[in-house]
RNA sequence: GGGGAGAUACCCAAGUGGCCAAAGGGGGCAGACUGUAAAUCUGUUGUCGCUGACUUCGAUGGUUCGAAUCCAUCUCUCCCCA
């Protein structure tokens, strides 16, 4: 067992919210191996970075030697969470879910490992879709106070706004989900988001009243800039970590550009750098910060998509904001020759780099100057792009600061 | 089951027969300033074959020269009573 309480490596690192009983837990972690679990419902297609926030809990558990439990929600799923939300879920096709597990299940082998059961994944649909309703009413309702969980603080907002039955359950289906794990693999913690709070006590408290045994929970801070809002989104929605859906370009330097005041969060819960160098960086101030922040965007950059598309990403970077680096690996499109031949209307190459989701907006981005062809702005939206504006069978596109689009010819 | 309120663009929210592609705010985008940051100020924010045309105000049908606005039916949400 490593010299180092894992408990101390997460609160040093700002990991830790709640935890059901500090010291115990503390304890539990420094004498024994311990198997916990962390649910992950397949609500989407791809995992974002929250879920990559949790990931790296397991991680750093895991490196101390206890044993993660994976736990894909595809029966929760079928119900869906209303903590932390104003609105009510919309309903997922089985299909659907099943499909999303198969992707969360791909991108979560990734980064836990798997070898040897050192750790383990599991489906909750597996138990929760053949669940009897009268049994299950009689074995596990009978153990939750409805006065209770009215005022659980992940129902308060509901409440204002309307709770369906169905949603009203997600508790119990969650707490279950920890006594089976709890019965079968002897799991005793269940961690996660600090909006699981709610839902975590809940199976605590289950696996006291059913099997009279002490079980641990634990719950993380989320993920929000010094805002408060909640980061990994933008404009265009959340940070995946699928490549497809966030190209590693763009991910790098959604954390390239993280406000000053989140780069010692993000380096602590998102990078494995030691402590003592997370906050020598993030000591720097003004420009030299973003000293810290490069190495913030390559060092995530690297745990979510490799070395040698972190380097990429990098070089990138460089080739565009500092002149140096190399331009081949600026994200980009290919155009036929024979498109180029007659020329193409600069509004149509901006949609088609995806600089532009319309033309509309690829003649306002034109008209009011946000726009740039090798470096050269361009204020005239009936541009025309022809084989001249190409070096080398390539063109810089470039809408607003930092928006770029390497153009090749083939 | 009875009664009431409501559904407007990315979100909140005004508009209750033509002056409405639809006020205002948030968010987004662009410009200035900067450190590829933040804050601030300015502009902009349905689409397209763009000095014009087309589609949009829960859905469908109707009244009208003309509807987000009136009528009918339907779907959904919330509140009160049972």
């Amino acid at each position: 067992m490593n010299s180092v309480n894992v408990y101390d490596i997460l609160q040093e690192r700002g990991f830790i919210e709640q935890v059901t009983h500090e010291e115990e837990v503390r304890e539990l972690l420094r004498n024994e191996k311990v198997t916990f679990y962390i649910g992950f419902d397949p609500t989407a297609d791809s995992l974002h970075v929250g879920h990559f926030l949790q990931l790296m809990v397991m991680s750093h558990m895991q490196r101390a030697g206890h044993k993660p439990i994976v736990l894909i929600g595809g029966g929760t799923a079928m119900v869906g969470d209303p903590s932390g939300r104003t609105d009510m879920r919309k309903m997922m096709t089985r299909e659907q879910i099943e499909h999303n597990a198969e992707c969360f299940k791909k991108q979560i082998s990734k980064f836990i490992d798997f070898s040897n059961g050192r750790a383990l994944m599991v489906d909750n649909s597996d138990w929760l879709l053949k669940l009897n309703y009268v049994e299950f009413l009689r074995e596990i309702g009978v153990h939750f106070s409805v006065n209770r969980m009215l005022t659980a603080e992940c129902f308060k907002s509901r409440l204002e706004r309307g709770l369906s039955f169905i949603e009203f359950n997600y508790m119990l289906m969650q707490s279950y989900d920890f006594l089976e794990l709890f019965r079968k693999y002897n799991c005793r913690m269940q961690m996660g988001g600090n909006d699981q709070w709610s839902n975590i006590i809940g199976g605590v408290e289950l696996i006291r009243r059913v099997e009279g045994a002490e079980a641990y929970g634990m719950t993380f801070t989320l993920l929000t800039t010094s805002e408060g809002k909640k980061m990994g989104k933008t404009e265009s929605g959340a940070i995946w970590l699928d490549p497809e859906k966030t190209s590693p370009y763009e991910f790098y330097q959604y954390w390239r550009n993280i406000h000053d005041n989140d780069v010692e969060k993000c380096l602590a819960l998102l990078t494995f750098i030691p402590m003592d160098e997370v906050r020598r960086l993030s000591s720097f101030r003004d420009a030299r910060i973003n000293e810290a922040k490069k190495i913030l965007a390559y060092e995530v950059t690297k745990l979510v998509h490799g070395e040698e598309e972190a380097l990429k990403a990098q070089r990138a970077a460089e080739a565009l904001f500092e002149n140096k680096g190399d331009a081949e690996s600026v994200p980009g499109i290919e155009v036929g020759a024979d498109e180029i031949k007659d020329g193409i209307k600069l509004v149509d190459l901006l949609v088609k780099a995806g600089l532009t989701p319309s033309k509309s907006e690829a003649r306002r981005a034109v008209q009011q100057g946000g726009v740039y062809l090798n470096d050269e702005k361009i204020s005239d939206i009936e541009y025309v792009v022809s084989a001249g504006n190409f070096s080398e069978g390539a063109l810089m596109l470039r809408r607003g600061k930092k928006n770029y689009c390497r153009v090749r010819v083939v």
